[in-house]
Order: C-alpha cells, then structure tokens, then sequence
DNA sequence: TATTGTTATACTCTATAACTATA
DNA sequence: TATAGTTATAGAGTATAACAATA
C-alpha cells in the first residue's frame, strides 16, 4: 500500500502557475507588475529604511526592483527620499494612492483565487487556506 | 469580519521554491534534471505516442523537451524509437533502469518534501496533503 | 498541404560584477 | 575603506518561428 502520491512540488507547481494566470489579467488592469505588487504589499505593512533590505524581504536582488521602483515612484504609489542622516540610504513609504491600488487589486485578486479552490468541499477550502497560512507563518 | 490574509500565490511561491531547492540535489546526484525528472514520471505512469503530446502532459514546449529527451536516452532511461506506421512520430517509453532511477528519485525527494511539513501538527500535514491531491486530481 | 520533430532566433529574467556617491 | 544605490554585462530559460522529413 503505501505513500503513492505526487510529489508535493508536482501538485503545488502547477496550483501557482494557474493563480499567477489569473493575477496577470488584474495586475495589468491596474497597470502594476508582479514585483511591484509585492513592493506595495511589503510597505503597506511597514516603511523600509533601505532598497536592500526590501529586495530582501520580498525575495529579490536589490539591482533587480531598481525599475520596479522608478516605476511605481514616477506613478505616486510610493515615495523615495534620501535619508537626510545617510543621504546614501532611500527612505522607502507607500502613499495613500499606493495604498489604494495596493488594497483594490488584492480585493479582486483574492476574489479570483477562490474560483482555483471551488472544486473542494466549503469545508476544506477553509481548512486549506488555514493550513498554508500557518505554512507561511512558520517560515 | 474580514478575510485579511496574504494572497494564495503570495503564499505558495515560496513554498514552492523551497521545495524545489531541496529537490535539485537529489536529482543532481542522479544526474537528472528537473525536466528530465518530470519526463520520467509522465512515462512511468503511460508511454506516450509523440513528444508534442508528452511535451504537452507536463506542461512544455514540445521544442524545450528535446534536449531533455537526448540525454535521458543517451543515459538509457527512455526509448524512443520511430512509429513503423507513421515515421514522423516517435514512440516514447521508460526502460526499467529509468523506472529504477524515477523511483529511487522520488522516495528520496518525497523523504526530504516531509522536513517542509515540520511545523504543522501531525494531522494538518495529513489533511493538507489530501486536500492538495483533490485539488491536483481535479485539473 | 499538413504534421512531427528539430534547429535557430529573439526575448525575458536573473545573477554578477563594475561603477558613483556618499560615509 | 566600506556601504547604498545604480548601471552594464553576461547567462539561463523560454517562446516563436523557420526548417526538414515524412504523410
């Protein structure tokens, strides 16, 4: 008998590309890349000191979010100041517009993704989310 | 009150890559690539009648596999031989040794997929993969 | 003319390292 | 000299389209 199952990258794998699918349609409707949503999310929960320690907390090489940035600073979703203590450093913030798109877009994100997880039972759907949050939490 | 969690894909990337990372080295040391992994699964389970059609079951193009399927051959773990009834097309199938290296791979990568799970009690790890199956058996 | 496999080309992502400006 | 940010370069991975061989 036995453990004969896929292995969990193999179920997981294709799971994120269908959601990444559904994300690109909504994040292009509000003019917004995947690396910018992520800065969004990052600093609506807390402002950063450095660009380097953002790239980091979002999984990126700091060289990598410089355009991401240009971007999102020159469409007011966020602001950039030198630190006047280390003019080397960039005080990083998100704006209220940024803060707005940053909430609009999850909205309709989060209401796409439910469509990925109605082939389980209501009760799973939950259980599910729940789980892969304390995953997420635990790392 | 309030569905205030991070988003699915938010959620899974991570994880996703982290499983990955603990796969490379394992198939590294079996000299299989991720895709050359990949191609042995889909064989093991059913031979298959062209390579589009394999390109297809797991999600590439049918011009990316190729030089996956050269060295999987070149290290006898497939056979891909001309349909005699229809000589564009090449038949694809897993020999025994590459039966023997699939499953080797997959019990070692399946042993280390557990040290991901750590965190969740003993019956969320259960339940989470089960839910993950049903959700992977449905597409 | 259509289809299978292959090769060639270009494009996107990413990683690395050089460069500048501050300290 | 060391660090933050930026720019430049090269490498990997992928997608597209052209190509050769069969049908």
């Amino acid at each position: 008998m036995a453990t004969e199952r896929p292995d969990l990258a193999a179920m997981l794998y294709p799971l994120v590309r269908e959601l990444i699918a559904l994300e690109l349609p909504v994040l292009a409707a509000h003019d917004v890349s995947m690396w910018g949503y992520s800065v969004l999310t990052a600093l609506d929960d807390t402002p950063v000191r450095t660009q380097a320690a953002l790239a980091e907390a979002i999984g990126a090489d700091k060289s990598r979010i410089i355009g991401t940035l240009d971007e999102l600073q020159q469409a007011g979703l966020i602001e950039r100041t030198p630190d006047p203590a280390d003019r080397r450093a960039r005080l990083l913030s998100i704006t209220p517009q940024g803060r707005r798109v940053r909430r609009t877009v999850r909205k309709e994100i989060q209401a796409q993704e439910e469509q990925v997880l109605t082939s389980l039972a209501p009760a799973d759907r939950k259980t599910f989310v729940r789980i892969l949050q304390e995953l997420h939490d635990a790392r």
